[in-house]
DNA sequence: ACTCTTCTCTAACAATCGTTAGAGAGGCAG
DNA sequence: CTGCCTCTCTAACGATTGTTAGAGAAGAGT
């Protein structure tokens, strides 16, 4: 890892645990071991780390919103309820949520959305608006299926969404993710998926 | 109102907007038009002007829940659909969720549950655990007067709670609270409310 | 007239912040 | 060997932070 990787990598664990703001150059020179001017040969100023830090967030994004479209086509492999959705779960799950860099991210962006408007538009943007889109995609193919009505599909997507959300902040943003807490997430998805299929 | 409100008052909408951290000793007092060395009479520290703050949110949250009660025990007024449910959303809108003094102290601890343990307790107490115990109540009550079944309102509560949060972070906690935001989030309410009804 | 209390001021303090100028060390190309 | 480029260092800069000592002003009670 060259030094300027240990810098992104040092300063997006302290930003995502204390806050951009609460988060020294000399904090994250310590812990890296150099001194301040020498992270001032890699960055231009502090911003400069942040700044880094969400164009790497954003270009992993568009990697994964890129492959969405192949993955949601996929057949239901076996043991799965239905088309699409475990499938997309996963996806959501394993290369994003539970994904260490996409987490630590999501927990910066959390905080310093009050205090970064760019911050606050990506934050939306990734973990709203995007999530929103796909959701609705799986919900309107499984009504398209005939699982239910595309007016029920349209609450239960809203439904769905905001469930997984307070899911999230109660596993995955919070303290140390965990394989154990990551499997409880996982869990509870699945019994939230299981009831909203069998109640129609 | 005295100065000591009146530094209370500035402090609480400047760090409702930026943060505890983001706002300095200066900003409040050239806000209130007083010298630094004057703040300094009436509190302690920075923090004791954060800790008077969250001891009066805390003594007005104590009077809120100790007339619960009485509340969801009356009948149900003309005009609503079923007993303690609008009810309890106005008390629970009127009296906080819109009420100045609590909607601010509700955005600051909001940004500062990241810096502050103690802050982190009292948002989860008042925003989740307290609201969840009243709303488990209420359609607990609902499943006794044969609306739905017991089991089936355990898994009511936890979506109506989910899309509560939902809806409260989108209208009400960001931006200026307007009565028109004030009304389209009571009319999202009860929109779900109406949907739920119809449904069991 | 006097003191005592309450409140506000002037003027500074040390600590920490982000940032920079400039010197050295090491490797590679000529 | 020389010069150049990349990377890291020492040592400091000015600005801002929270905080304090101590002096005045105004009113109430004696």
């Amino acid at each position: 890892m060259t030094t300027k990787e240990k810098i992104m990598d040092v300063a997006l664990h302290m930003f995502s645990e204390r806050g951009y703001e609460a988060v020294s150059i000399r904090d994250i020179c310590g812990e890296v071991g150099i001194k301040e001017s020498t992270l001032y040969y890699h960055f231009k100023n502090k911003k400069d780390i942040l700044d880094s830090l969400t164009a790497k967030f954003r270009e992993h994004i568009e990697g994964l919103l890129g492959g969405v479209d192949e993955i949601a086509d996929e057949p239901a492999a076996e043991g799965q309820e239905f088309v699409g959705e475990k499938m997309m779960d996963t996806y959501m799950m394993d290369s994003y949520l539970f994904e260490p860099f996409c987490n630590l991210m999501i927990r910066l962006m959390m905080i310093e959305q009050f205090h970064n408007e760019e911050i606050r538009e990506l934050y939306e943007k990734t973990m709203f608006t995007d999530p929103y889109e796909i959701q609705m995609d799986i919900f309107m193919r499984l009504a398209k299926a005939g699982t239910f009505t595309e007016n029920e599909a349209k609450w239960l997507v809203r439904d769905y969404h905001a469930y997984m959300n307070m899911l999230t902040y109660k596993y995955l943003l919070n303290g140390e993710l965990t394989e154990e807490r990551k499997q409880r997430y996982a869990k509870e998805v699945h019994e939230y998926m299981q009831r909203i299929m069998k109640r129609q």
